[in-house]
DNA sequence: AATGAATGAGAATTCATTCAT
DNA sequence: TATGAATGAATTCTCATTCAT
């Protein structure tokens, strides 16, 4: 009969690892002391070593929460069911969102692995929004509503891209301009997915888009 | 008349930035000690501090001197010179060698600044790359090459792709998949600017480009 | 339920702050490093920060505990309890005393506050023992045994010349001439209070005290 | 031939002496640096070795000045053609009026030595004065002008008595309240050659002279 | 004599981790 | 399980002193 129950055990596990995300995205990880998470969870400092095993692991684990919220974003079945055209829109809404939430979530999309543990841990949920979206592409294409392309390569690469600039818009500019990034990345990939070209407004005299 | 010559002063300055980019990269920044630049450099622990204000100082200079690098290739006369269709392949090639040579050259891009004054310098390195970027869409606008759109976004958006796409190619993977995140960068940027859309490759029957 | 006893917390305190003032008295402030003062206390160097702030706390309360033994003497019921007469040669007697025990306490009297925080600490111990003597004069105005004069500035010169003369004693001179400068405090003291002025030796031809 | 005079090599010493006096008084000893002096004296750190060998040095070499101006007060003619009477608040009122000058000049009176040739140094500045005192109370015994009394232990005790209560005065409170300490030395002093004594206010019913 | 760049020993302080309770 | 006092290795940065010019 455990005297803890697995609620228990979770709620603790939880409090760890929330105070740790606030503590790291607002003094980053380096500034921040295994006391002040231990103070901030209300556990004794003994009690985080009893859910991780060092002060890293728990960075990675914050990571890989954070990752994992993103994903959910990707994977709903809300926007997976909405008609092609708004998706790119719903996608990057939703993550700016969520991001905008978790504000300040730092560099946690580049953390550095410590050993090749957490280096398959951290890479699978890279990868797991990669393959993600890389189904997604694949399934559009099945149906028939894009022309075959190299999906792997353009999921990575647009993954990149969303990360790279939530980093900037929220963590170093501390969201200051949202809507500019937002709205740019929605026509960037409006416009890559859909037409037409930056250069193809000039030649058939159709309005280009980009402009807000 | 300075004791010290102009270049002495460089040299050493050089020395210790040299020590400290090749430390960095390989162990990165906080495994890697004062004591351990200095030795590498070839000069006493205090030396460092008569050129250096503290440690994370050399890490600015160090993620400076690689953007200016970067930002060196953007600005090459001999890229601006070339046709407008073959400045995509030709900037981007020209990153990933420049990226290929200072090999492994870590967060650089993504250092997280310690002071107003080092945000002011990061801030305005990282501006540098996009605002050359920037003018020279102006400038391709203004001979009617492109249709207008949103230049100073897409200069900001192009370049955080560029540069998360290198860190992981190179910083995280050592390179692994460099002609894979090469070609796929290229294309995207091709296909953004000179079209097909990915879905109009569906629609009027022209090949697709990218696949691999 | 304290894991630590307020005894325990009230022991390695004292072995900390005792090996303090040894190393202190020994060697100076400055030349003393933290790790001896652990050693010699039988603790860890962490240790030493669990109990006080940094090395000038220590030093500080070091000081706070000389003075306080010095304050009790002043204070103690049983020289209160003495006739006038006696009270100069009991208190300096007893003075001398103390800090014979406390052998070669340094200029622990004299430290120089770092933080108002600490300058407030110093400053009540030291106006501690002027209080008190202040406090004794006017109860002794008070009973008619001396005629009114300014109780404070008295209270704070006499122990200025009390400390000082200590320092020197002690401090400087090892105790090598304790009994050349007690007697001669004593002496002061005795004929400020009680005569005769030494310019009256001369005039009434009463013996003047004081020569050795 | 030098190629510098004896004025220009006492100038450069002056010039680090002064800039030192400054710093220390200001600093402190341990905050003071050797650049720092070098640079407010207008010259090289190197230079600073060529007239001191070491910081140290320099810091003895300060208070051996203090006390030489302090020294040269009592020993001043002006001063000892007084009469005995007025020679008390002659000597302290010039003694305060110096150290106001040479404001914050902090614990030089109380300098540790780190050898024995400064041992020798310091304790010989400290004796000039109490031997000038010394010498002082025999000449006016001599005249018949005072009872003899031990005058090397009132020197000393005095001389204790002056230089903390000018301490505590100038360089603990910065001189705030300059009348309280100096009245009071004086009359406590004049009181203990002159009388009354304390006690006797009372018994003769003659006014007590400490207020003011 | 004067310089000031270079040195490197040295010290305070921090903090992840452990373990007796 | 939970605690938090104790640990001590490790690191940054300072600064008195030297010495080649």
């Amino acid at each position: 009969m455990p005297l803890l129950s697995r609620d228990d055990v979770r709620d603790k596990r939880q409090a760890i690892l929330g105070a740790a995300r606030e503590l790291f995205a607002s003094d980053g990880y380096e500034e921040t002391t295994i006391a002040e998470i231990a103070r901030a969870a209300g556990v004794a400092v003994g009690t985080v070593y009893l859910y991780f095993q060092n002060k890293h692991d728990i960075l990675v684990d914050v990571c890989l929460a954070l990752n994992g919220e993103v994903a959910k974003v990707i994977q709903s079945p809300d926007i997976l069911a909405l008609p092609l055209q708004q998706v790119p829109r719903a996608i990057i809404e939703a993550t700016f969102h969520v991001s905008r939430e978790n504000l300040r979530f730092m560099n946690c999309f580049q953390v550095e692995p410590q050993s090749s543990t957490e280096a398959l841990r951290l890479g699978a949920a890279k990868r797991e929004i990669a393959t993600s979206l890389d189904a997604y592409f694949q399934h559009i294409i099945g149906q028939g509503q894009l022309a075959p392309f190299d999906t792997a390569v353009y999921a990575e690469l647009l993954n990149n891209l969303v990360s790279a600039t939530l980093q900037q818009c929220f963590a170093i500019e501390q969201g200051a301009r949202e809507a500019f990034y937002r709205e740019g990345v929605i026509d960037l990939i409006e416009r890559l997915f859909f037409g037409p070209s930056l250069m193809a407004g000039k030649n058939d005299g159709k309005s280009s888009v980009g402009e807000r």
